[in-house]
DNA sequence: CAGGGTATTCACAATAAGGTTACTAACATA
DNA sequence: TATGTTAGTAACCTTATTGTGAATACCCTG
C-alpha cells in the first residue's frame, strides 16, 4: 500500500491518503476512519495529513468526493451498457447495491448524515446529480423515472446497512432485495416502455 | 423531564435515562448519546448511568431493546387494524417510515451495524421477529409475503437515512418513498389475494 | 431508631482524537 | 551554489469520553 518513502507531491500523497481511508472505511468502517489510521496504512503522521486536508472533516469531505465519482462512475457505464443492449437490468442492480455495500457508499453516506457532517455531502449529491444528468437525455422520461432511481438507492442502502441481519432473520436468501429491486426495476421499464409507444 | 431527586428505584431510574437517551437520539443523533449528555438530561452523573448499565454500550443495547419494543408494538398495531379494516395500507407504511425516521429506528440501528456493535441488534431483531409471528397467523402465506416486508423495512431505512436529500435532488416531493412503498404492497396484496382465491 | 443495602456522587485516571507550532529536509530554480 | 518553497515530522496541548474506587446519603426493614 506504502510503498515510495519521502517527498510526493501533494496531489499523490492525496489519493495515496483517500485510497486507504476508503480501504480502511471498508474493512472495519467509518469510525476507524481516523487521521492517526489513515496515516499509518501509509506511513505517514496525522499531522501529515492534516497538512494536506486541512483538518479532519476535510479529509472526510475528499473521502466522499473521491468515493462518489469512483461508484456513480462505475454505475453510469452499467446504465449505458444496458442502453445499448449489452447489459442487463440485473447489471444495473448489482452495481448500485455494491456501490453501496461492497465500496463503503452505505457506510460513507449514512455516517455523514448521521455526525451531521453535511457539508462532506454535497460532492455526493453532485455526483448523483451528474450521473442523472448523464442517463437522461432527453427531459421528458425523467420525472417518472426519478422515483424509480429513488426506490433503487433507497434499498440498495438500506441492504447494504441491515440486509445480512434482516434477510436471515426473515428467512430470506441475502440476495431477496437485489431481486426484489430487479423485479421493480423491471416492472417500470415496461410501464414506460407502454407509454412511450401509446 | 427531570422531577424526582434521589433515589429513584432502579427501574424507574434506568427508564428515566433510556427515554432520554432515545430524545437524545431523536434530536441531535447518535454520537450525541453520551454517558455525560444522557446523564446531563436526567439530573444525574454519569456514573450514575455506568452504575446501572455497566459501560457505555451495556446503555446502548438497552436503549436498542427499548425502542424496538416501542416501535414494533406501533406497528404490530396498525397491522392489526388494517386487517380489520379499520386502518389502511398507507398507515403501515407510514407507521414504519416513523419508526425508522422520527422515531430513531434508523439513527440507531445504523449505528449499532456501522460501529460493529451488535450484540445490541439483538434486541432489534428480536422484536422484528416477534412482530412478523404476531401477524402471520398462519404460516403458509409467509414466505412470499417476508420480500415485500424486507423492501419495505429497507426503503424506510434508506429514507429515513437520506431521504430528504435525495428527494430534494432529484426533484421528488419528500414523500415520494412513502407513495412507492405504498403502491409496491398494495400491488404486493392485490396479487396475494388472487393467488389466495385461485 | 439503628443498621445494612444501594442509589448516587466525587475525584481521579486512561485513552484517543483533533489540532498547533516549530523544526527538518527535499526539491526546484535562479 | 544559494535560496525559497513546501512535504513531512516531533512534541506538545486540549478536549471528550469511558471507566474506577472510595465516599456519601437515602430508604427500607429489623
Amino acid at each position: 500500500m506504502s510503498i515510495a518513502k519521502r517527498r510526493l507531491s501533494p496531489e499523490a500523497s492525496r489519493n495515496m491518503a483517500l485510497a486507504a481511508a476508503r480501504d480502511l472505511l471498508i474493512e472495519t468502517g467509518p469510525q476507524s476512519v481516523t487521521l492517526k489510521a489513515v496515516a499509518a496504512r501509509i506511513g505517514r503522521t496525522h499531522a501529515n495529513l492534516l497538512h494536506h486536508f486541512g483538518s479532519a472533516s476535510g479529509l472526510q469531505k475528499a473521502l466522499a468526493a473521491y468515493l462518489s465519482d469512483e461508484v456513480c462512475g462505475m454505475i453510469a457505464q452499467a446504465i449505458l451498457k444496458s442502453r445499448t443492449g449489452e447489459g442487463t437490468v440485473r447489471d444495473i442492480v448489482d452495481l448500485t447495491f455494491d456501490a453501496f455495500d461492497k465500496q463503503g457508499g452505505a457506510a460513507l453516506w449514512s455516517w455523514m448524515m448521521l455526525t451531521g457532517n453535511e457539508d462532506a455531502l454535497d460532492p455526493i449529491v453532485d455526483a448523483i446529480h451528474a450521473l442523472v444528468d448523464d442517463i437522461g437525455e432527453g427531459g421528458h422520461e425523467d420525472r417518472e423515472k426519478h422515483d424509480d432511481t429513488l426506490a433503487l438507492v433507497l434499498m440498495a442502502l438500506g441492504d447494504a446497512l441491515i440486509g445480512d441481519r434482516l434477510s436471515g432473520s426473515l428467512g430470506l436468501p441475502r440476495d431477496s432485495a437485489r431481486d426484489m429491486a430487479e423485479r421493480q426495476l423491471e416492472d417500470a421499464l415496461e410501464r414506460w416502455k407502454c407509454e412511450h409507444e401509446a
